[in-house]
DNA sequence: CGCTCATAAT
């Protein structure tokens, strides 16, 4: 971006001119122009025209053919080109103008830079503008907004400017237009000055003037300031509300935004339909679907309910409350959908897939997902950025890998994958998806990167286990001058951790306090304590866990008892086990960590211990799923599952498979029993082997994929090591690439190796 | 009065 001025306010003191009437030349009759109107002069309004109107398209064709019109038909003929946006008619126009000398009247000329900005011809209009021998304040503003609506805010300010030096007074028109192009700017800093402005000139008070800068503090991200010009306006219109409640939904402050909407009604100001989808998208954010309830009502009261925006946003009220079947019936019953209204849908069930506790919901609703993204476009319609990024979303979560490639391929077509949240969108996608190569190419290829494109493309490096790659793109980050945030170290400290780079892990824990200011949360600490366990320093682990400044929790507890576990340190193990059973774990997966070091070390009594305790917390019965995506089908597995039709080859597959790793020197951990009762009713009978879902999954994968192709697999829980080091014998046996996405982390097996380190601290 | 400026849903 070109360097932009100050807009020094010091200089002549400027008064504003109220009275623009007094600039404008009236050298055609005012009711001559009044005829012209697009509106047809009503019976009752005496507004009879005093030339007969002719058809604007007739004289257009006049003036192609080299005929002139009365001058007085300029003005018709120019909000002609406006409707039709077309740049040839207003060329032909301009000529005649000239000819006729009509251009020296500055109504005139000021219309012609108009038309020129409304064709989208800034360049145009610009021309034009230098050479006009008369020029008011109006004409500047023209141009100002013309830039503005071109998306050439950088020239709107520098004319703004040129307008300030040539002595010319701005009025509220040329102010409104210049905050439009602080806020295409993001500067809050330019809006200041513009804002000294106004008070300068006494407009300040004027509503929608402070509509105006309520609304740019507000997309500037400072709500503070947002809220502050909204307390200063004396007369509060709905639409000062309106903007001030959805300028705190667009900051996160859904708290305020209600309390305004209340405190709204309670100044009998009638709230509008924008008010009213304000609002609704302020209960979404936090899923109070009573009150959403309540607005609804409100709807309907102020008759707005029908407007398509307002149902919008009540469906996707009642989906992100989890109302789906309420949500699919509102979305049935509406006859005319928007594009906002499809990726809604797509939001919603993507959302839902995120935060479904259960797999196969997640499953589901991703799904669903992927059917109104198809749906969507079979309609006609073309997807946008909001669908592109919700649907990639998804791709991510269920690894769908050949629909995300599908997908990749339709942004390049439309020219969506230029936008930033499109591209961060891909760049995760193929890092989810186990494609680190494709999210290096996509990364690179983005146009522009920001915090989050940086720190994903890192997390991924990160968790591929290219340590090397991670911490370079944080270096080059940091020389960009991307300031990274607390997700960012951990990814960081992660890779140093993965690494054994004790030292530079060190180095980057204190630069993130000392020299950005972050302050260290559990994350980061379980990324330090990792390292410490994985380097077989557990005393340093301890150590380490003695200096934070709060309590470790589960999380901390589990890498320390797993750490143990791994380096053969029982007591220690033991003693931690302690700790964290007085804790009451929440996560089943720790109930099942400690189980298998129990079992492991056969103190049965220990086992039937954490065993009651589950029973006594609440924690559920241990379910194991996994399920693999092939073609456009998806395949679900439970732990010795014997449901699906080719169990028989599986299980068979999955022997010889063991019984090869067993020369190549597998020995089997003893882990705890993953079936649950449904489960056991169906392994009734079933042979002594016993599989976790995973590694059938894979079985089917290796039976029903093509040869050399990835195996992907997502898995409910964390693997176990058995599995975890059985799969790395299977990934040697089948010249298999077998990627397994756990609740933890992701693990690319290649070769006999796994991409998480061939590390135990985050496996059971 | 030729710039028609300010607010919403993904």
């Amino acid at each position: 971006m070109a360097s932009l001025p100050s807009l020094a306010i010091s200089g002549t003191p400027h008064k504003l001119d109220a009275d623009v009437r007094k600039l404008s030349p009236a050298s055609v009759p005012l009711e001559k122009r009044l005829s012209y109107q697009r509106s047809p002069p009503t019976a009752d309004g005496g507004r009879e025209a005093s030339v007969q109107p002719l058809d604007a398209r007739e004289a257009l064709a006049l003036l192609r053919e080299g005929t002139g019109v009365e001058s007085a038909f300029y003005v018709p003929l120019l909000q002609q080109c406006i409707e039709t946006r077309s740049l040839p008619d207003a060329q032909v126009i301009h000529a005649h103008i000239i000819k006729t000398g009509t251009h020296e009247e500055a109504f005139i000329s000021t219309s012609l830079v108009d038309v020129y900005m409304k064709c989208g011809a800034p360049h145009h209009a610009r021309k034009l503008f230098d050479t006009l021998p008369q020029r008011n304040v109006v004409t500047w503003t023209a141009l100002i907004t013309g830039y503005v609506r071109n998306s050439e805010p950088e020239n709107a300010i520098l004319i703004f400017v040129r307008l300030v030096e040539s002595g010319c007074y701005p009025t509220n028109y040329t102010l409104g237009a210049v905050l439009s192009a602080c806020c295409a700017l993001y500067s809050i800093e330019l809006g200041r000055q513009v804002h000294g402005y106004m008070v300068k000139y006494g407009i300040e008070s004027e509503t929608s003037m402070g509509n105006s800068l309520c609304s740019l503090y507000s997309k500037c991200g400072s709500l503070e300031s947002s809220v502050k010009a909204f307390r200063r306006i004396p007369n509060k219109n709905v639409i000062s509300w309106t903007t001030i409640i959805s300028a705190c939904g667009d900051n996160g402050d859904t708290e305020l935004g209600l309390t305004l909407f209340a405190d709204m009604l309670s100044e009998d100001v009638e709230p509008n339909e924008y008010t009213l989808t304000s609002a609704l998208s302020l209960c979404c954010m936090v899923q109070d679907l009573s009150l959403g309830k309540q607005i609804h009502s409100f709807c309907i009261k102020f008759g707005c309910e029908s407007q398509l925006p307002v149902k919008n946003s009540i469906m996707y009220l009642y989906l992100k409350c989890g109302e789906i079947d309420e949500a699919r019936s509102l979305f049935d019953e509406m006859d005319t959908v928007s594009l906002i209204t499809w990726n809604a849908m797509i939001a919603g069930h993507a959302q839902m897939m995120n935060l479904a506790k259960d797999d196969m919901a997640a499953h589901h609703s991703g799904f669903e997902a992927f059917k109104v993204f198809q749906k969507l476009n079979r309609s006609g319609m073309k997807p946008d950025l909001y669908s592109f990024s919700s649907i990639l979303t998804v791709c991510s979560g269920l690894l769908a890998i050949e629909q995300g490639e599908q997908i990749h391929a339709q942004t390049i077509k439309s020219g969506y994958l230029s936008d930033i949240v499109v591209s961060s969108a891909l760049v995760n996608m193929y890092n989810k998806c186990g494609c680190i190569d494709d999210a290096t190419k996509a990364f690179v290829e983005m146009s522009t990167r920001t915090l989050i494109s940086w720190t994903s493309m890192l997390t991924g490096y990160s968790q591929h286990g290219r340590s090397k790659e991670a911490i370079q793109l944080f270096e080059d980050m940091r020389l960009v001058g991307i300031r990274p945030n607390q997700i960012t170290f951990v990814g960081v400290l992660s890779a140093c951790s993965h690494a054994g780079m004790v030292d530079e892990a060190e180095y980057y824990f204190n630069m993130m306090k000392n020299e950005y200011g972050i302050k260290p949360v559990m994350d980061h600490y379980a990324c330090m304590v990792d390292m410490f366990v994985r380097q077989g320093r557990l005393e340093d682990a301890f150590a380490f866990v003695k200096k934070m400044d709060f309590e470790p929790n589960e999380i901390i507890w589990s890498i320390l008892i797993a750490g143990c576990r791994s380096h053969g340190n029982v007591d220690l193990g033991f003693h931690a086990a302690e700790r964290l059973l007085e804790l009451k774990p929440k996560g089943i997966e720790t109930y099942i960590l400690l189980l298998n070091m129990y079992i492991s070390a056969e103190r049965w009594q220990d086992v039937s211990r954490v065993r009651k305790l589950m029973k006594d917390e609440n924690i559920g019965s241990i379910r194991d799923r996994s399920w693999i995506s092939i073609k456009d089908k998806v395949y679900f597995f439970r732990a010795n599952d014997r449901c699906h039709p080719q169990s028989a080859e599986m299980y068979a597959l999955l022997e010889s498979l063991l019984q090869k790793a067993t020369c190549l020197g597998y020995v089997p951990y003893k882990s705890v029993e993953l079936s649950d009762k449904e489960d056991e009713e169906n392994s009734v009978g079933s042979a002594a082997a016993t599989h976790h879902s995973e590694r059938l999954a894979i079985a089917f994968g290796l039976i029903n994929m093509t040869e050399g192709t990835t195996i992907r697999v997502v898995k409910n829980i964390t693997m176990c090591r058995d599995c975890h080091n059985s799969v790395k014998f299977f990934s040697i046996l089948t010249k298999r690439e077998i990627i397994v996405r756990d609740s933890k982390r992701l693990h690319r097996f290649r070769d006999g190796r796994c991409s998480c380190g061939d590390f135990g601290a985050l496996l059971l």
